[in-house]
DNA sequence: GGTTGACCCTCCTGTTACTGGAGGCTTTAT
DNA sequence: ATAAAGCCTCCAGTAACAGGAGGGTCAACC
């Protein structure tokens, strides 16, 4: 049985983070000590680390919960999380597709503006007008 | 003079915001009618405009704040602005990166499962064991 | 003149996923 | 014995609004 900082250390979350999960019930401590320490075993450890990476791939909460059921659930269908995964897919791609385009128009204005000493800039000029053409 | 309906509409911005935006002191009302009602004028409404596009771009409230004193400001120098726009596109860029990665990570996952009545899938797998190796 | 319906106001709560801090035990090391 | 580190709960705050309650206002229509 680990100690908070111990689970903390070995899934690399911050000790404030797994309070959290477990306040919230995503991933609940083990037990506790009499002294009403939170304690974790391994298997607390592997899903504190499943949500931590399943969390990188912006998974929230919500469907780090969804995804730890069907983990936990050792019947269930392939077809259920992939279905969950496409979805994000999409929405990832999506805001790809949208930062894309917002980078390629920042880096446009910067290109035009002098950076200078002088008050004439295209940027503000830009966000004064209205939307931006790009020029490759 | 435009009630804050009449601004919403010329601005697309939802009439929340615009109040919104008024009480953080972003862009403030022109003046009020005797009932209280806000009112906003060209210019006003010029601003809202140039905040809502420099939020598409994501840049913060408070960034929204410095553009739009260096907007007013008449003599300041493009350089100012450039910087500003230059560290909020290299936050941009690893965003992109970042995103990138990720969407790949995941179509490899996705690829990989069956998605079928099976439980086997290779999505949890990873997500319980650790980092994922991605294949061209 | 009354009434509907569309606006407007303020104030309060909720959202997401934590983070920081106060105040106060417990454990460990010296 | 004491100091440091670690643990606890509870409260507040973050960003940028959105939703809704409760209530005032304005223009038009009958």
């Amino acid at each position: 049985m680990l100690t908070i900082n111990d689970a903390s250390k070995r899934t690399n979350l911050p000790v404030k983070t797994i309070r959290y999960y477990d306040e919230v019930g995503l991933v609940s401590a083990t037990g506790r000590t009499p002294a009403g320490y939170r304690l974790y075993d391994d298997r607390s450890c592997q899903k504190l680390g499943f949500v931590q990476r399943a969390r990188q791939f912006n998974f929230s909460i919500e469907e780090c919960r969804e995804l730890l059921s069907l983990y936990e659930d050792h019947g269930r269908p392939s077809r259920d999380v992939k279905k969950i995964t496409l979805s994000k897919l999409a929405l990832l791609q999506k805001q790809l597709d949208d930062l894309t385009t917002l980078t390629l128009e920042l880096q446009t204005l910067a290109n035009q503006c002098t950076g200078d000493d002088r008050p004439d800039c295209p940027i503000l000029n830009a966000f004064s007008a209205g939307p931006i053409d790009a020029e490759p």
